[in-house]
DNA sequence: CTCCCAGCGGTTTTT
DNA sequence: CCGCTGGGAG
């Protein structure tokens, strides 16, 4: 490893990479020695600031790229910034190898060192779904009950353990309380020793076998340390107690850290953040500079103002006055509507005016604060037309066909890999069940093999029934040939291959239901996606680091999404939809958590106002159904907390928006007159969700005003070519049978799909 | 071994 | 309300 630097050389006059950047951002380019603080309020150009940075750093030949450590959480993040590098320091960016996110440097790290911690330098990244198929058979063999001890629960408490930088030996008594009655470490212990024998490890792995490595190894230590002359952190709030530190080891040496972050976007304690890294950073490196980047560069005053007067309800945090040059723009809109279809209206006739005015769809965002919020809108806009995608959901590479044919190619790769090995020894269904893995599991235990080894082994005796043991022969052979096709053909002709080889492909083929055809493109779009990679390694890993599905976004598609899902992306109008008690602040924030669970809510709606560049909508709701029960409930707090100056409200409720504000706030309950109608419902009210069903109690409830009704749903003609009875075929939905008609919507009941509400513009005749 | 159905649980999610 | 899981029946 190089510990030689190029000689500094400043020239006097403004570089181009610095030349649009304000003085704050600036300063921050040019503070390169020592600790240093970036609080970056939201749109304030912090990207900007670190690329800039980082071109600085090399053209003034402070440092190589390779010797610049600059870590962000998620591969977007990453890719951006170093497009951005790139686009200053042109080829040079090549050499910038340690750009990356905290999981795939640790996993590049850990490449080179992987014996120090039992594995070979081959090993597999398991995903969650293996992970907790492991526990649940150790959770067996520990004879404890999974129904009282859940896998899921483990695999919450050695995340967070791991997030902690805790290994099984550290964990203390109380610890080691909370699972079965403390047998947690030994679980957490039993678990790792499983993973080194599978040659793999978990993506909490990654960064806490790093670290253990760098405590135990001081030369290894000194090695990057002296390599890492500048080390760079995206989104510094956002880092737990493992990341920071292994952070803090490796600037150890030359002490030239810098941070980015802004301690109100941050969201993601749940997971194991720590704001505190933020808020005493300043401590942990004497003589830190500290710098704000305060001047917004994409919101008008009035959402800065009202995102503002939010924040500053919470406690702990770092003060920051965020300010923009531009004048003029929307008053932030507070809409209160009777029920969630209403809410889901409001929003699709203010889209369709959007729409008229010739904004592109692409920059609209609904955020929603859970994912169970989406299909209502869902729902609307396959009504009224409007196109949307909902980021967030399934990825692409958790889909089951996907899986499986990732479980082969691992299989290949690592033969090790036991879990991969299960998950498809009879996927194709080989007439291979529990019997024939439970004898290939005894034998790999007492011969000390992996399972793909033992069974070639059974296949070979009389331990099983001939039929399954020549089935098992049969696969073992396939593998092994496998095996050596791919020393000579790529990753993709190798996946090709095993798909037909293997039967997946006529699985597929005959399974006639509407996913299957799904499904086979799916994989030939993996194969697709395998091309660019040379081996099959660089592919699986590519696979379990970079989970990411960035789909092209189409000019004329509105985005679903989560708040959280929203963090760092910009729309130039935003809908924030319901804002009640209960769902947002979400029901386990105000039960659960105190203080600090609620000041994170705000700190989300914080970040949901601030994805706006022009306009920002915010609606609630009165009456909504969760999980199938009707809930009743007030406006959520966070409203009450927005400045008057920056917003406009209305309702469609009873006497308008003053009105909705005055009730709420003088007799703190904006329903006394759905009690007054409604005596059954009023009882049942407590604080927060108010649950307003009771029996007898399903039809929608009546509106109290008459919205006006979205102009493309309204009166249309019906169309002469469909009548009740008609066989129909939807793109979404598939085909189904007509079962009601109303001017231009239709109720059909669809083969898979169940009933649904269309528009017949939307479906063709069939037969 | 496969398939069916009852029962349960259902913020937020990257790597 | 709805989708997944796991246990039990065929």
């Amino acid at each position: 490893m190089s510990n030689l630097a190029p000689t500094p050389t400043d020239t006097g006059s403004i570089p181009a990479y610095a030349a649009r950047l304000n003085a704050a951002q600036r300063a921050a380019v040019l503070a390169t020695e020592g600790p240093v603080l970036m609080l970056a309020g939201a749109g304030t150009g912090k990207t900007a600031a670190l690329t800039a940075r980082m071109a600085h750093l090399v053209a003034t030949r402070r440092a190589f790229p390779s010797q610049i450590l600059c870590v962000t959480f998620t591969n977007k993040a990453a890719r951006e910034m170093r497009e951005r590098v790139a686009g200053h320091l042109g080829p040079d960016a090549e050499g910038m190898q340690w750009l990356g996110t905290f999981h795939s440097i640790c996993a590049k790290m850990l490449r080179r060192h992987a014996e120090l911690v039992g594995l070979q330098s081959n090993y597999t990244i398991i995903d969650t779904d293996d992970q907790l198929r492991l526990l649940k058979t150790l959770i067996n063999e520990a004879e404890l009950d999974e129904k009282r001890w859940p896998a899921r629960q483990l695999a919450g408490l050695i995340d967070r353990w791991k997030n902690r930088g805790l290994n099984p030996a550290d964990l203390d008594a109380a610890e080691n309380e909370a699972y079965a009655a403390g047998r947690g470490a030994a679980l957490y212990g039993a678990y790792q020793a499983r993973l080194k024998a599978l040659n793999a490890c978990d993506f909490g792995d990654l960064m806490l076998h790093m670290l253990n490595i760098l405590r135990s190894h001081p030369d290894i230590l000194a090695d990057y340390q002296r390599r890492f002359r500048y080390i760079m952190v995206d989104e510094y709030q956002d880092t737990n107690a493992v990341q920071y530190l292994w952070l803090r080891l490796l600037a150890q040496a030359h002490k030239n850290i810098c941070v980015v972050g802004d301690d109100d976007q941050s969201i993601y304690s749940w997971r194991g953040a720590e704001v505190a890294n933020i808020l005493r950073f300043e401590k942990d490196f004497a003589g830190a500079q500290v710098v704000r980047l305060e001047q917004n560069y994409r919101s008008t005053p009035h959402i800065l103002g009202a995102a503002a007067g939010l924040i500053r309800a919470n406690s702990q945090r770092h003060d920051k006055t965020l300010w923009t040059e531009v004048n003029g723009g929307d008053k932030v809109r507070v809409i209160g509507v009777w029920d969630a279809p209403e809410e889901a209206r409001r929003v699709g006739e203010e889209i369709e005016r959007l729409e008229g005015e010739g904004a592109p769809l692409n920059r609209v965002a609904i955020l929603v604060r859970a994912q169970y919020q989406t299909r209502e809108f869902e729902d609307r806009f396959i009504q009224i037309g409007v196109n949307y995608r909902i980021i967030g959901g399934f990825r692409f590479y958790e889909r089951a066909e996907i899986r499986d044919a990732l479980a082969y190619l691992r299989v290949i790769a690592q033969p090790q890999d036991d879990l991969a090995f299960e998950r498809i020894y009879n996927q194709p269904k080989r007439g291979l069940g529990a019997k024939a893995l439970e004898k290939m599991h005894q034998h790999a235990r007492r011969m000390g093999l992996p399972l793909a080894a033992a069974a070639l082994q059974l296949a070979d005796s009389d331990e099983l029934p001939a039929r399954a043991a020549n089935t098992i022969g049969g696969l073992m052979r396939q593998f092994l040939r496998w095996r050596e096709a791919a020393e000579e053909m790529t990753p993709a002709d190798l996946l090709r291959l095993v798909l037909e080889e293997a039967g997946y492909n006529a699985m597929l083929a005959a399974d006639r239901t509407a996913e299957a055809a799904g499904r086979a493109e799916n994989l030939s779009e993996l194969a697709r996606a395998m091309e660019e990679y040379e081996t099959l390694g660089d592919f699986l890993e590519h696979v379990s680091l970079v989970m990411d599905n960035d789909r092209a976004d189409d000019e004329d598609t509105v985005t679903i999404m989560t708040i959280h899902a929203a963090k760092g992306l910009e729309f130039d109008h935003v809908f924030c939809v319901g804002w009640e008690e209960g769902v947002f602040p979400s029901q386990r924030a105000i039960d659960e958590g105190g203080l600090a669970s609620l000041e994170e809510e705000r700190r989300l709606a914080y970040v949901a106002i601030t994805r706006a560049k022009r306009r920002c909508l915010i609606t609630h709701a009165a009456n909504r159904r969760i999980y199938g029960q009707w809930v009743s409930s007030i406006p959520s707090r966070f409203i009450e907390e927005l400045p008057e100056d920056h917003i406009e409200q209305e309702s469609t409720l009873t006497g308008g928006a003053s009105l909705w504000r005055a009730n709420w706030r003088e007799s703190e309950d904006p329903f006394a007159h759905v009690a007054a109608t409604r005596p059954d419902i009023a009882q049942t009210r407590g604080p927060g969700w108010q649950r307003a069903l009771t029996s007898g109690y399903e039809s929608k409830p009546a509106r109290l005003k008459e919205n006006t009704r979205s102009a493309a749903s309204f009166a249309a003609p019906a169309r002469s070519d469909i009548a009740i009875g008609a066989m129909v075929a939807h793109d979404k939905f598939g085909t189904g049978c007509v079962i009601d008609q109303e001017g231009n919507k239709l109720t059909i009941q669809f083969e898979t799909a169940g009933e649904k509400r269309v528009l017949d513009s939307f479906v063709k005749v069939v037969g």
